[in-house]
DNA sequence: AATGAATGAGACTTCATTCAT
DNA sequence: TATGAATGAAGTCTCATTCAT
């Protein structure tokens, strides 16, 4: 039986560490030639197996990308959720969008930003991609309640729609940067902490 | 000789009608669809022309699809130089962001997005849409500078950066829009107006 | 419009031609490797075009396949139509037996027992292959009745029942002779038109 | 060394019992969806048993698939030997036909329908198909002549061309039946029955 | 012995593209 | 000029088959 287990183990898990391969060629791929510009065949060669094992695994490419869309949604979301360990509020809202900055120029987030447009028009990643945003928005909602409750967020402050401004803004920056390496993320990051600040921070008299 | 050329204008004007149809046909398809999600015979029956003409009009796909991104962006960009009609400056600014907000649901912004999005793996749209970025950022960036020298904003005001920010939080929720109908885009846009006010506007004490 | 007429006439031709081509090949090809046994792109080839074009004509295999059937069947039926003009009644049933047995190891044959047998598991053929059942005891049945009409048919026949069984005999030696093409179909056809006879036929005293 | 016997022979008999369900398995399989409408995988899941199984055991599809026709006429073959215990001759002539009536809507008798027909272009299933038809011919035909033995046939009669005449009837049917259940087999039976009656039956004056 | 992982060939199908009308 | 016929190149997907466990 230690046997029998050991064996199972052992090819559910090369199956595993296969399909994780694959999904990362996926989002090289995806991050240079796009959401359609490669085959699954190109999948398999990219991850260094055979033409034909991502049609044995997932079926159809359709399934594929929403598998992708999954991982990479997974990874950004796990990010999301370990914000920096600032002071809750109004500063760990600003390391986290000085985080976003930083990490904006990856191929995870050429690929992510690829995807959510499609998303638009392919049912498979609707869904995917609506959780993702309502994850974003409920992550920053609730740092900025946090904010209220730890005194350096004014108790006024609407919280759903400034979750969704910060949001946007993050969102904005990330097709701009995917464009144009040189365009300065940094810096419109600092301003637009600035301008978050002047709006919702509390100003001690 | 009157005839040949009456004749000719109105064969010129047939070709470019045609061909403008077909370029919102393809505009509609790639908003239902996705960049790549339809083929050229699709595009001409959508505009009720034979399965041929793109072909033939266009020759390849590839300029069919550029054509189409230029044509986008010039709607696009129209729209944007009409500014509305209010005082120069902030409040101009704020109109612009209302405008926007409004039309964002429309198909050509979606289409756009999907163009967005394509053009950082697609040379031959990248221009396009870095032309469309930058035009955004002059358009607002001259907004402000026009808002400090006519006293409606503050004269320290990084206006570079600030258009940026503008023009990202715009990008975002354009994204947001066209996944989710039901997102408040009004709501979210006067709390980003009111954001914007409190960094860069004047207080008249 | 003479000119358009006449284009249009071509093209269509062409079309209409090298349908019936693809279709000639396709029947060839069933009967030589039954109902699954070659591609859409040897069809084309055997057709002597190109490997694409059955695809490009008929869309889905299926569909090729179905309307394979309808050709065979309708080929099938129009010899069946055309009974041989012998005195109408018992001696042309039993000139059509004789003529189903002469043709009996043609290629088209070959080819529409496989449909036949197809038909039972392929729901784009049960019908065409159910109207033809229809029609052949719907021609033998009005046989049987003009016979009881011109008095060569003993009166109280139960013709349906008679006209199934005399086709169920030649379609079961079809499958004999495309099994064994040493199979004595003449000799045995006769033996059942003597069989028939001695059921059906009037005894004059 | 009696628990290795054991033991051996009890594989043995686990691999037999095996291999028969998938061969059920297999004959389920084309009775429903064609000769070649499946793969091996399907009949390892269809049997209950892993998708590796089939080949692990018959390794060639092919080798499967002539299995399957073997066993087929095997079944097929021995019900028409165990010919119904009536009088010799006529009277057992028609039970048989009475019995193969009955049993002809089986899903055994639809499989053998696709086998039957694609013998014709696979030479593997040639030789099985063609040994059914001549032992149904031998048994029809040893009938006829017990018949003339027992003074229930006529003595002039071609026993073989009767015996060809019989079978294919049965056949005929047998296609008719597959394709509409709503066929009456039983009422052409017994004409067919009657028919063969007035032919061969001795009459006593 | 039995499972299922992996390969690679080949099918269907779709389309950009070229050509004939 | 405009249509649509025809080609041929991919791409997706399915599977028989081989291998590792």
């Amino acid at each position: 039986m230690d046997e029998a287990v050991k064996t199972r183990r052992t090819q559910a898990d090369r199956r595993e560490e296969a399909e994780a391969k694959l999904l990362e060629a996926a989002i090289r791929l995806i991050s240079e030639k796009g959401y359609d510009g490669f085959s699954l065949a190109d999948v398999g060669e990219a991850a260094g197996f055979s033409r034909g094992l991502p049609a044995h695994y997932f079926g159809r490419k359709e399934e594929l990308l929403s598998r992708v869309a999954q991982h990479v949604v997974e990874q950004y979301g796990a990010s999301l959720d370990q914000l920096p360990r600032s002071e809750p509020g109004l500063p760990r809202l600003a390391a986290t969008i000085r985080q976003y900055a930083k990490g904006m120029a990856s191929r995870g987030n050429r690929a992510l930003g690829l995807l959510v447009a499609q998303a638009v028009v392919e049912p498979g990643l609707r869904d995917t991609i609506g959780d993702l945003n309502a994850r974003g928005f409920a992550a920053l909602e609730a740092q900025i309640r946090a904010g209220i409750a730890a005194g350096n967020v004014a108790p006024g402050v609407d919280a759903p729609a400034q979750a969704r401004l910060v949001y946007a803004f993050l969102r904005g920056q990330m097709a701009f940067v995917a464009l144009d390496p040189t365009y300065d993320v940094a810096g419109v990051a600092e301003e637009f902490i600035a301008t978050l600040t002047a709006r919702i921070g509390v100003t001690r008299p």
